[in-house]
DNA sequence: TCATTAGTTGAATGATTGTTCAACTATTGA
DNA sequence: TCAATAGTTGAACAATCATTCAACTAATGA
């Protein structure tokens, strides 16, 4: 009766992964911060989040800020939607996104020393 | 003389995006902070840094505590260890694995804070 | 000295993802 | 009422990536 799955070596220390599995959480929350984390693994889009941490933008200012179509940034702005990272105010056809979460900061914040270092 | 490149719409406010063009670092950081990012953007390579938080371990450990093979760690962990998250310190034929970075808990914490919001 | 095992590496593959294009909706102002 | 523009959406495509497999190196111990 092999407890693992698709591995082709021997577990050599049985305690350490026993008690090791025995304190993480479930999967589908190493998931959803796989997802959170996903949204600052691209240089354009960390670069978009950076910027609507300094001010609020529209989907074509951010367009012409980062080089790309309209229909990109729409893109990505609607995966970050999804995950509550920005949120937007809607005035006349205009739509102004501006950040909603202040882990976006702090993980920016993170990024910058981790390079700068 | 059009500054955008790709882009198929105007810039409706001018001053914010000359505002913030003047304030953002260069590229090559967004970059190098979406390589870091990268690395926590994967449910299976997040487990195994939160494993490693815990306790050290060798690739063996590893495989069996992810249920992938040995070779899937090992790229895994060159990956780790070429941005300096990770280090191993080895004992005859074993390489233990620890985290090499303090921004790595700093990382996972804001993760499991942001999903248990 | 040789069989065994820990770990690495490169190629191959299937899945995911970021972008563009084209077509659409919605809001404005003339 | 209609032309123009902001924004969204879905399909398509190229690039990236996580994994496996097979072949390798290195260390052990019998």
């Amino acid at each position: 009766m092999e407890e693992r799955a698709y591995c082709d070596c021997d577990v050599i220390h049985e305690e350490i992964v026993r008690a090791v599995k025995k304190k993480v959480p479930p999967m589908e929350e190493y998931v959803s911060m796989a997802n959170l984390f996903k949204m600052f693994g691209d240089p354009s889009r960390m670069r978009l989040l950076h910027a609507l941490s300094m001010h609020e933008m529209c989907v074509c200012d951010l367009a012409v800020f980062l080089g790309v179509t309209k229909s990109a940034v729409s893109h990505q702005l609607k995966s970050l939607r999804l995950l509550n990272l920005v949120k937007y105010r809607k005035e006349g056809p205009v739509a102004f996104y501006s950040l909603a979460d202040d882990h976006v900061e702090a993980i920016i914040k993170i990024g910058f020393e981790h390079i700068r270092e």
